[in-house]
DNA sequence: TTGCGTGCAAAGGTTTTGCATGGCA
DNA sequence: TGCCATGCAAAACCTTTGCACGCAA
C-alpha cells in the first residue's frame, strides 16, 4: 500500500516532440491548438488527441502548467523549468483582440504579496486573469473615436 | 466626446425575471444551465440565447460578475449590490468556498495606473477577478495538512 | 509478443450566431 | 409603427471517448 501504480511509460516521437516544443517555449505559453497547428506545419504532424493526452500527463507530473481562462478561449500551457525557480506572472487578457499577455513585474508581485498579509488571501496566479484593453487596441480605439 | 452610446433598452418579462431571480440568490452563485433550469420549472420559460445575452449586458453594466469554477467547464454568474461602489473594490472570490470578498484598498488605483503607465493595458475593473484561497479556507487547508 | 500509444471519428458540452417572429414604447 | 428583444435551430468551439491499428520494449 501507498506505492503508486506505476505503468510503463513508452518513448515515442509525439512525447519527445511536444515536450521539446514546449521546452524551447521557455515561459511563453501555448494553446493546444496552437501545438496541433505547429505540428502540421513540420512534417510531423500529431493529432490532437494525442496532444490532450501528453498535455495531461504532462499537467500531472507538474512539468508543465496549465492556465484556465475559459471566457470562450481554451486552455493554455506553459513548460515549468524545474531547475529554475520559476516566477510567477500575472496574465493580461485583452477584450478586444483576445490577445494574452504576460506581465512578469516586481509590483505585481506585490500584489500577491500584500493580498496574502493584508487580506488574508492567498492569489491563485493560474486562473487570476487581467481583463482591458491592450496597447495595440487602446490605439486603435482612440483613432476610432476620432472620427466623425 | 465621452458620451457612450446609449441604446434604448426594453423592459421585459425577461431581463426583469433574470435580474430578479439573480438578486434573489444573494451572494450565491448560478450557471446558465441553473438559471434555464430554474425558469423552466416556472411557467415563465426564458430561451438560453435570451438568458446568455442579458448575462452579458448586466456584466458590461457590472450588475452582476462572472466567474469561472472548477476547470473551466461552465462559467457563474453572481448578483453584485449595486449600493456597493464596486468600481473601487478587489473581488476576492475563494476556489474553496465560492465566498466573494470586497476588498477596498487603495492599491488597486496603483495597479491600474501602473498596468497602465508601465504595460499600456487598461484594465477593466467591472471583469476582473482573484481568484485563490480565502483567510477561512487557508486556515482549514493548514488544518487538514496536519492531519496523518 | 505485449500492451501502451496513436489518431480518426464521433460524442458531449458550452457558447455564439442567423433569422424570422414577437412585443415594448 | 419602429426597433429592439426573443428563441429556435444550427453553427462554432473546446475537450473527451470509443475503437482499431501502430509501434516501442
Amino acid at each position: 500500500m501507498g506505492e503508486h501504480k506505476r505503468p510503463v511509460q513508452y518513448h515515442t516521437r509525439q512525447s519527445q516532440g511536444i515536450l521539446d516544443y514546449l521546452r524551447s517555449l521557455g515561459d511563453r505559453h501555448v494553446t493546444v491548438n496552437q501545438l496541433v497547428r505547429y505540428f502540421e506545419a513540420t512534417e510531423e504532424a500529431i493529432g490532437q488527441t494525442t496532444i490532450y493526452r501528453h498535455l495531461e500527463k504532462l499537467v500531472s507530473e507538474g512539468k508543465i502548467r496549465k492556465y484556465v481562462l475559459r471566457d470562450g478561449t481554451s486552455a493554455c500551457y506553459q513548460y515549468l523549468d524545474i531547475d529554475l525557480p520559476c516566477r510567477e506572472h500575472f496574465h493580461l487578457k485583452c477584450e478586444i483582440c483576445g490577445g494574452l499577455i504576460h506581465a512578469d513585474c516586481d509590483l505585481l508581485d506585490e500584489i500577491a504579496e500584500h493580498l496574502l498579509s493584508t487580506h488574508d488571501f492567498q492569489i491563485n496566479l493560474l486562473k487570476t486573469v487581467f481583463y482591458g484593453t491592450c496597447k495595440k487596441c487602446l490605439a486603435a480605439g482612440q483613432a476610432q473615436e476620432r472620427l466623425p
